[in-house]
DNA sequence: AGTTGTATTAACAGAGCTGTTAAACAAGAG
DNA sequence: CTCTTGTTTAACAGCTCTGTTAATACAACT
C-alpha cells in the first residue's frame, strides 16, 4: 500500500505537527506534553511516536521551521543602497512587522534559550552566522555615519541591543502583563503595539539625530 | 520539647526556604519540584510538607518576599523635589541598580505572569496600587515638562514602557543569550550591563532633549 | 481470496511528581 | 524513668509523563 499523501491537510501526520507547533510556541518544550499534543490533534499519543519517534524530534521540527523564518526575517532588513536612516528605519520596522505576524516567537526562543539550550546546539552555527551578518552590516553603516559626523557618537553594539530589546520585549512582556491585567489585552493591546512601533523608531532616531 | 528557634540559621525550616527561593527564582513555579527543593536543602521532601503544607504555599512565601522588595524598589524612584531630568535619571538608575542586585527577579516575575497568573491573584491589588502610583507620578512630571516646553512631546505611557522594557530586558535576555553563547557570560556580561545602564539613560535623555 | 505493508488502538512499563501517614527519634518536664 | 511534644524518616498512594508493543483494522496489489 502507498503512503498517505503528506501534503493532504488534516492527515494525522500534519495535524500532529500543527498541534505541536501551537503548543510548543505557546508553552515551550518542558511545559508541553506529548499527551497534550495528541489531544489537541485529536489522536492517541501513540501516533506521535509512530510518526515522529520522540518528543524531542517533534520539537526539533517545530524549532527548525520557526528558526528558519526568524533568521530569514533579518535578510530583507539588510538592504543597503537607500540612505542611512531609511535603511535603519525600514530594518526596525520590517523586523517589528515580522514579529507582529509571529508574536509568540520571541518568548518561545527566549524560553528555549533559558531552559533548553541543548536543543539549540545544532542550530548554533546557523544562528551565529546570521548574527555575524547582522552585526557586521549594522556596525558598518553606523560607523560610516559616525565617521561622516552625520549622527551622534554611539556604540553600535549597544544601539543594536536597544533595537532588539525594544522590539522583542514588546511581544514578550505585554502579553504576559495582559495575563495578569486583562484590561491591557485585546483591542487595547493592538493599539499599544501600534504606538510602540512608532515610539521605538522615534526613540532610536532621536538617539542618533538632534532634530527628528 | 520546645520549638526550634526559627531565627537559627541552618535549621531545617530556613534551609528549605532558602533552597526554595533559589530554585523558584531560577526556574519558576512549574519547573521547580518539591523533590529538588528538598535535595537542595539536604532534607527529605516530606519535610517541606511538614513545615509548609504544599508547594504552592512555599511558592507564595517566596513570591511574597520578592514582590515586596520589587514593589518597594520603586518608592525611592519617586522622590520629587530635584530638577526633572535629575529625578528621571536617578529613577532609571536606581531601578537598574536594584535589578543588578536581583538579576533573576525580572525573569521570575515574567515567568509567573506568563504561566501561573493565578498565583499572583492575591497580589494584584498591591501591584496595581504601586503601578498606579508610579504612572501617576511619572505622567505628572512628564506632562509638566511638556507643558513648559522643556522636553519634546512624548506619550508618557510609551516613555514609561521604554524605560521599563529597556531595564528589564537587559536582565531577561542577556543571561538567556549567554546560555547559548557562553562568550557573552561572565566578565563580559558585567561589562555589557555597565554599558547598558549608561546607554539606556542616554537613550531616554536624547528622546527628551535635543542636546544631551 | 490472500498477501503485504501502513495506520491505529489499547494496554502497559518505568519514571518522576505531589502529598500522606505511621512509625521512629530526640529532648525537656514531671 | 516515663510522658509529652516536636521533628524526622521511610514507605506508599495516586497521578501524569514519555515511550513501547502486541493486536487489529484497513487499503491496495496480485
Amino acid at each position: 500500500m502507498k503512503e498517505k499523501d503528506i501534503t493532504e491537510k488534516n492527515c494525522t501526520e500534519v495535524r500532529i505537527m500543527d498541534a505541536a507547533e501551537r503548543l510548543f510556541l505557546k508553552n515551550g518544550y518542558n511545559r508541553t506534553t506529548t499527551t497534550a499534543i495528541a489531544e489537541q490533534a485529536g489522536v492517541t499519543h501513540a501516533m506521535l511516536h509512530y510518526y515522529y519517534r520522540s518528543k524531542e524530534q517533534i520539537f526539533a521540527r517545530v524549532l527548525d521551521k520557526n528558526l528558519d523564518e526568524l533568521l530569514a526575517s533579518f535578510h530583507p532588513v539588510m538592504k543597503k543602497g537607500a540612505p542611512f536612516w531609511e535603511t535603519l528605519e525600514s530594518g526596525i520596522s520590517t523586523h517589528f512587522d515580522f514579529l507582529m505576524k509571529h508574536p509568540e516567537l520571541p518568548a518561545f526562543i527566549l524560553d528555549t534559550m533559558r531552559f533548553n539550550p541543548e536543543l539549540l546546539e545544532n542550530y548554533k552555527p546557523r544562528i551565529r552566522k546570521t548574527l555575524l551578518r547582522i552585526t557586521g552590516f549594522h556596525y558598518s553603516i553606523i560607523n560610516d555615519e559616525i565617521a561622516a559626523g552625520r549622527i551622534r557618537k554611539t556604540d553600535p553594539e549597544q544601539l543594536l541591543l536597544d533595537i532588539i530589546m525594544l522590539n522583542l520585549s514588546a511581544f514578550i512582556m505585554l502579553p504576559a502583563a495582559a495575563n495578569v491585567f486583562p484590561e491591557i489585552g485585546g483591542k487595547r493591546m493592538a493599539g499599544i503595539l501600534e504606538e510602540r512601533k512608532k515610539e521605538i523608531i522615534t526613540l532610536i532616531k532621536s538617539r542618533l539625530y538632534r532634530e527628528i
